[in-house]
RNA sequence: GCCGAUGUAGCUCAGGGGUAGAGCGCUUCCUUGGUAAGGAAGAGGUCACGAGUUCAAUUCUCGUCAUCGGCUCCA
């Protein structure tokens, strides 16, 4: 007798070993055709897999990510099955399912390419081979015989695989003509799935190292019905729309220019608007907190960057130095404001009673990033950092870097950024000569930042080998429109430029202390920052940061005057009005895609003329009234001062 | 940097070996007097840049630059 025990608690006996397509069936008829993959005692398996003792089960449907992962690792397979037909000899590298849909890496025979134009062909061939309805079969291999299989093919990606694993735990997977090396699980049959798209190809170095040869990576996603294919293709449609470059473009806020460089951002008068507005607004709550704006230069003697370290780890990747008309003298785009900053700190002698010290500062800085990593506003080459740094003792370590947490949820809050994922990033331990620094001050580093998310009950991932190569950090990460992860927010311990720079401060004892520095970029940077914030409001901005708050319309060029008494009456701060002037006509002045996203506008004519009132409009509600010019202005401020209450 | 794709009017894009097209926007005129409008006319382009093939190149080939999708990278 086996028994099985399902999520709610219940129980089912079976005679004879079932697998979980058994046990679905046995529950019902409709859940046995939506079923996907079952988790066996924690472990996820295919439905076909024996249960021979006692169990507890989950079955999955579409719905879990645990269905989904074993609907497209199949769908991968299938792909990889077409393409072995279409293209024969192919090899194949490694065909995971990912986030949203799944890949292959593979290896076309001498002279064959895969380009965008080729995938309909793919697509087309994968529905034939699904439509065959072929079974899925799972079969344990021994080592030896796998590779003699995966020799025998000339499959080296494989043979190099399974080299790596453990024998008695190699499995294949095969459908219609197609084996595969593989963990699973996968689907019963290839039959389920209905709707295929291919949505992209690019290359993608074997085992993502760029020593290696580049394979081929075909991008899918696939449904078990149409329709979900549809509303995947809207939605991804929708998502296109609120691409900053596009919406930027649109709105003004910013452009590039090939005579300027790559990378190189141009703000214009609007976007400039928005950025002053988010500047503002953090250099308000900086305040609070205790912070000093100071100001640095943009270049730096090259001798700094060797203090630092970071001539020796990126000097090469860098903008080169700048020469001088002086032999030897050699200055640096600042790729960062750490060493200008230290030097500030110890231009002066300091007592434990000054510390915290907190040295804030809008810098802009310069970093060569690879040509094809370029992106928009979210990857430049120069960019300004809200950045500021910390220096404190050991004992105010803990409780400085929560408040800087305050910081970043004040932000969050304020822009309404709920989906983020806070990262705890530290280092490598096996690969220690990355990081600068000694295993000391790494552990004390990296336990402090451990403890202080934990007590703001942060929820965090941790990743090792991520760390920056001086410090482990805290990262806010935040997905655009599409999907793609982007490191907002950022906390940094740092035991190791303090002692590079060989600061001191005099303790209570009298005698000579090392501070401990704290870098951080709540917003990360301004470019990356106003990016997200436009995916994420697809361009129609609160209130408080909106770069036209207002515009004054006059209903004809008789009413110019008054339309700008108008402006210049409402006198709020913060918010900007413009004048949309008529000349001779009405109606000609402002732009659709302006308007959508101006959330008030005035409208003046005689009868406001007269009574000193204004015709409001606002964004999305249509008409408010007509009300006097000190009404307006104070229900504008009321507005205003809701969204911004909401965030303290 | 690597793989693949793209580059035509301010924007979105069509076209294609015989010196260019649409919609929106822009300018002017007309209509409309509470309207986020309507009509007509017009102005805008060395078809990214450079070389080659050709009687002829924006179109074909190669190179350069930039952009897009990934990979790698990200102080």
């Amino acid at each position: 007798m086996i028994n099985i025990t399902l999520p709610d608690g219940g129980i089912k006996q079976y005679e004879k070993p079932v697998t979980g397509l058994d046990i679905a069936k046995d529950i019902s008829p409709r859940l046995a055709k939506e079923v996907l993959a079952v988790t066996v005692n924690g472990e996820l398996w295919d439905l076909q897999r024996t249960i021979s003792s006692d169990a507890e089960i989950k079955l999955h449907k579409w719905d879990d990510d645990e269905g989904k992962h074993a609907f497209w690792h199949s769908s991968a397979h299938l792909m990889a099955e077409a393409i072995e037909a279409l293209y024969p000899g192919t090899k194949f590298g490694i065909g995971p399912a990912i986030e949203s849909g799944f890949y292959y890496d593979v290896d076309l025979p001498e002279g064959k390419v895969i380009t965008e134009g080729d995938l309909p062909g793919i697509e087309k061939k994968m529905l034939e081979l699904a439509r065959q309805k072929n079974d899925i079969e799972r079969k344990e291999i021994s080592k030896t015989d796998a590779l003699k299989m995966f020799d025998e093919k000339g499959d080296g990606y494989k043979t190099e695989l399974i080299s790596e694993l453990e024998d008695g735990t190699i499995t294949l997977y095969s459908q219609g003509n197609f084996t595969d090396l593989c963990r699973g699980p996968h689907l019963p049959n290839t039959g389920l799935i209905k709707a295929i798209k291919l949505t992209a190809v690019a290359g993608a170095y074997w085992r993502g190292d760029e020593k290696n040869k580049m394979l081929t990576r075909v991008y899918g996603i696939t449904f078990p019905k149409a329709k979900l294919l549809d509303e995947y293709l809207v939605l991804m449609e929708e998502a296109k729309k609120r691409d900053h470059r596009k919406i930027g473009k649109e709105m003004d806020l910013f452009t590039f220019s090939q005579e300027v460089g790559m990378g190189l951002p141009l703000w214009m008068p609007k976007g400039a608007q928005l950025r002053e507005q988010l500047e503002t607004f953090l250099k308000k709550v900086q305040k609070q907190f205790g912070y000093d704006q100071v100001l640095t230069p943009h270049i730096g003697d090259v001798n700094l960057y060797k203090t630092s370290g970071h001539y020796e780890k990126y000097g090469k990747d860098s903008f080169q130095p700048i020469n001088t008309p002086q032999e030897g003298e050699e200055y640096l785009l600042k790729p960062m404001n750490c060493p200008h900053h230290c030097e500030i700190f110890k231009a002066r002698p300091h007592s434990y009673k000054d510390l915290p010290i907190r040295y804030a500062e809008f810098g802009t800085v310069y970093r060569y990033e690879q040509s094809g990593e370029l992106h928009g506003l979210t990857r430049v080459r120069g960019f300004t950092q809200d950045d500021a740094h910390i220096f404190c003792t050991p004992d105010q370590l803990k409780d400085e870097f929560k408040k800087v947490i305050d910081i970043i949820f004040i932000i969050f809050k304020a822009l309404d950024f709920k989906d983020y994922t806070a990262q705890i990033s530290l280092r490598d331990p096996n690969n220690k000569e990355k990081y600068i620094g000694s295993d000391e001050n790494w552990e004390k580093a990296e336990q402090a930042i451990v403890e202080a998310a934990a007590e703001k009950e942060l929820r965090t991932v941790t990743e090792t080998g991520e760390a920056a190569f001086y410090g482990p950090k805290l990262d806010f990460m935040i997905k655009d429109a599409v999907g793609r992860s982007w490191q907002l927010g950022t906390i940094q311990v740092d035991y190791n430029l303090p002692e590079r720079f060989e600061l001191e401060y005099t303790g209570a004892d009298n005698q000579k202390h090392r501070p401990i520095m704290i870098h951080r970029a709540p917003f990360g940077s301004m470019e990356r920052f106003v990016a997200v914030l436009i995916e994420h409001t697809a361009g129609k901005f609160p209130l408080w940061l909106t770069p036209e708050q207002v515009v004054v319309l006059p209903i004809s060029e008789k009413f110019n005057d008054y339309a700008r008494k108008v402006s210049n009456n409402l006198n709020i701060s913060d918010i900007r009005t413009v004048v949309d002037d008529r000349n001779e006509k009405i109606g000609r002045k402002i732009r659709d895609n302006e308007l959508k996203r101006i959330p008030y506008l005035l409208i003046v004519g005689e009868q406001e003329a007269e009574n000193e009132s204004v015709s409001v409009r606002r964004q999305g509600e249509g008409d408010k009234g007509t009300m006097t010019i000190n009404d307006f202005a104070n229900f504008v401020k009321n507005e205003v001062h809701e969204q911004l209450q909401s965030i303290y």
